[in-house]
DNA sequence: CGGAAGATCCACT
DNA sequence: GTGGATCTTCCGA
């Protein structure tokens, strides 16, 4: 039994911090191909905003990358990165507020097969290697640029309810990849479910 | 206009 | 564990 109603306007309105904390057990749906592609979230970070040194609107800063990220809560911001991957961001907090979670890992819950084929796996799939990372994410999911900005209130990419996680059950930790924002990096803003094994390492405690 | 770096992934040793 | 792929984005000159 899976809550699949979609998350509200209101579930975004909140601190980057809180809705990634609050993101673990929900779900990422992705209509494509007339098939529905279903996620169930294990990893994200969050991403303050112009006062967060490892956040892509550090200092206010505001170019066409990053337009999607001032649009309010509830709108994708999707980025191309080392020029072979994306990564899917929920934007969160008001219209102007720059802040964002970095969804970083899922568990496959529908639409395994065509997900593995979209991440060009040929043998049978081992747990993590479809949706654990974020460019792996997207891949999955058949998500790229085409998707950076669109409403995830409607439409084909939505976020589900699903079921969230107790606090026994989450690890919270420092992010990844992000070192050259110094002592930022090392925020406790890295929220994953323990023993799931999607979960990329370092595993947080 | 050039250069550098990136919220990553994969293959190889 | 290390290094290469690959290209967009951004900043400084």
């Amino acid at each position: 039994m899976t809550a699949l109603e979609v998350l509200p306007a209101s579930f975004y309105r909140r601190s980057a911090a809180a809705v990634a904390r609050d993101l673990l057990g929900r779900l990422v749906s992705h209509d494509v191909a007339g098939e529905r592609l279903l996620l169930r979230l294990v990893e994200v970070e969050a991403y303050l905003g112009p006062d967060d040194p490892a956040c892509h609107t550090f200092g206010g800063r505001r170019t066409a990358r990053v337009a999607s990220m001032y649009r309010g809560g509830g709108h994708a911001y999707v980025y191309a990165i080392y020029g072979r991957h994306f990564c899917l961001n929920v934007v969160c907090g008001e219209i102007d507020s720059g802040a964002a979670v970095l969804l970083r890992a899922g568990e496959v819950r529908e639409g395994g097969e065509s997900m593995a084929r979209r991440r060009g796996l040929t043998r049978a799939a081992r747990a993590g290697e479809i949706a654990g990372g974020p460019g792996r994410l997207t891949a999955a999911l058949g998500v790229d640029r085409t998707q950076d900005g669109v409403t995830l209130l409607s439409g084909a990419l939505r976020l589900l309810e699903g079921e969230p996680v107790g606090e026994a059950d989450v690890g919270v930790g420092r992010r990844i990849g992000v070192d050259y924002a110094g002592e930022a990096a090392g925020w406790p803003l890295r929220f994953a479910v323990r023993g799931s094994r999607e979960v990329s390492r370092p595993r947080p405690g």
